[in-house]
DNA sequence: CTACATCCTCAAGCAACTTGAGGAGCAAGC
DNA sequence: GCTTGCTCCTCAAGTTGCTTGAGGATGTAG
């Protein structure tokens, strides 16, 4: 009936290790033992690992995972909204991170360019991306 | 002359602890001491400092930067063309990390407005973001 | 019965810093 | 001259989200 960690590790694509992290962190809550001590998992176990590495995936850190998982598990109604919160407020995070990696990339592909350019014939180690940087 | 640590860090907006940890991690080379044990900085390191504040802010790791910087020092004509290689898989590293983030801000708007419309009227636990999520 | 895979726990390592403890120096105000 | 308070010093540990390794027990297959 139960399952060993490894066949779990394989079925939510998560290592060993970083289950029994995950578990440490207090997000698995607990979790059953075999006769021999070992780690005994049942699917609900993977159903919630899976939900774990999605939202991991999506950029949540361990703690709003845990925030997360607790309000899903909550039967207050308020706990919806608060995690639809944590949604838009995630979204902002994103949109900042990639408004500088927008900004990031055009920077660099001026300077390779540049740099290119300037070194083709030779020219160093005043390398323009340097000059460029540093400015 | 020469400045304190502290001068240094507003110069260039890193904290003081950073500047020691870059010149522990070898990026300023030898810094000078004062009479008094004190780190003592001339104009050229606050160059070398926001230099590397901008690779840094760039997404360079530790390594990158000082490669760079040892291109750049370098007498040799290649070091330049490196310089450009390395800019230029840094490029691809940005652009992947923003598809990614192009992605989930996709999915976390989806969820997070679907999220919203179901549970205006109470409906929970089993909120819409979590099903979704969990699929 | 002997390999070999898998499991266990604890501990340390990674990036790139930050934070804190504990102590000394220096400049200014009284 | 003395106290207050800021800056500086070093060394050590904490952060996040894991991974890797040591050292040992157990399970499985040939």
């Amino acid at each position: 009936m139960s399952m060993t960690i490894g066949f779990v590790a394989e079925k939510t694509c998560c290592s060993v290790a970083t289950i029994r992290y995950y578990e440490e962190k207090g997000l698995l809550g607990r979790i059953g033992r075999a006769a021999n001590g070992r780690r005994a998992y049942g699917w609900p176990d993977i159903g919630r690992l899976r939900l774990i590495r999605r939202l991991r995936d999506l950029g949540f850190g361990i703690d709003a995972v845990r925030t997360l998982i607790e309000a899903m598990h909550s039967p207050d109604s308020a706990a919806c909204l608060d995690v639809r919160d944590l949604a838009l407020s995630h979204i902002d995070v994103i949109r900042a991170k990639r408004a500088e990696l927008d900004a990031l990339e055009a920077i660099l592909t001026d300077l390779a360019a540049s740099c290119s350019d300037a070194c083709r014939n030779g020219h160093s180690p005043d390398c323009t991306i340097i000059e460029a940087i540093r400015a």
